[in-house]
DNA sequence: TTCGTCATGTAATGGGTTACATGATTAC
DNA sequence: GTAATCATGTAACCCATTACATGACGAA
């Protein structure tokens, strides 16, 4: 999970742990946040795999900023953990940071997993619209009840999103437009970085 | 999360492992499942702890059925766990799992929890809104986009449905009404009066 | 007699968190 | 000069999971 989410970002431009922390939360905040200590070991861990590499911003910053920048190995790994990734039960929790990155992918892999997501959520409400027959025949409390139907309510909100998503997508309209990261690489503008780590220069120049 | 969860469903009636865990699948199965390899631990740290106790079934089923009851110790621990119980950033995961105990509660701290859970999605909200703006400002990719205006849709109508119940409790109409044991339960010799101090009292209006 | 489901457990591992420690830089 | 926030890290733990192992019981 963090080890995609790093790899994501790391793909749009090189960054150190710290602003990396403050991307993940701004854009998946809603979803998912990480404390430090799992960031900093995960970054380590990613090194020594060889997915991502430091390339210490030279003399000009003083500070001991570590950034980071995705290698070739990495990503290839960031390539198969978005558009398979042995994950399971499909994707309770990871599913939106899947789709966070979904614009690295090819629009026929997007409309796959997109199908395959609500075909879970599908099945997710038809068993629980069987819990909820077996729970009114019980005397089930009003708290459960609601909880449930809440539940329900929400997966179906969710599938309807979903396939909002999927006509998009066939509809071919092809908003996608992946971030493109810096021309093959730029270690010498590393001062370039930002005072705030606003996404001002998120973009391709 | 699992403790809570097991002492609650302990409280209604005394069952074994398997059965507990079917239980959940069935009441919670929409937000949590446990697996067996964390629910015979989690049950065996309680047994330590003195919160539940073993009553083997006597001779009639010869099966190794491990019965569970609550002990005087748990239904202490399981008010102080749900009533306010140590948590924190209010409740991501763990909400419904004490909503779906409610029942137990009186109305006052009913209000009082769901007022607390309200003004924490609203803070959320109100950054998810700020986050947003950021991220059209940059030009962040529509998958993004339409993640956080889901999250953010998903989250206002978890909101409305929290003024829902709160309405509900402070309209008075007081729909709660904690399942009853059914009487004795367990074959003929489950002896010791009942199967243990429950509802009975719970419910003083 | 074989299959499904009931029933209990352990060992290894995963993927994160909290709390702590340390220090540089910036803004007032 | 002091507070906030930037920045990195480690150690101890938590709470669960997966995979495995074992076996009883009922039904086809």
């Amino acid at each position: 999970m963090l080890e995609l989410a790093i790899l994501g970002l790391l793909k749009e431009r090189a960054m150190h742990g710290y602003e990396l922390r403050k991307q993940l939360g701004q854009r998946l905040g809603f979803f998912w946040t990480v404390s430090f200590g799992s960031l900093y070991p995960a970054l380590k861990k990613l090194e020594r795999r060889g997915l991502v590499e430091k390339f210490l911003a030279p003399e000009e910053t003083s500070r001991r900023k570590q950034v980071y920048r995705i290698t070739e190995g990495g990503e290839r790994e960031f390539m198969e953990l978005i558009s398979e990734g042995a994950s399971s039960a499909w994707e309770e929790e990871k599913f939106p940071l899947r789709l966070a990155f979904f614009a690295y992918l090819k629009p026929e892999t997007r409309i796959r997993l997109l199908e395959r997501r609500k075909a879970y959520l599908e099945d997710k409400l038809a068993e629980g619209s069987r819990s909820l027959n077996r729970a009114r025949r019980g005397r089930t409390d009003v708290y459960t009840l609601s909880l449930m139907r809440h539940g329900m309510d929400t997966t179906a909100h969710d599938i309807a999103w979903l396939e909002e998503l999927i006509a998009i997508e066939r509809g071919g309209i092809e908003p996608a437009q992946p971030v493109r990261p810096p021309p093959p690489e730029a270690p010498p503008d590393a001062h370039a970085a930002d005072t705030d780590g606003t996404p001002s220069e998120l973009q391709q120049r």
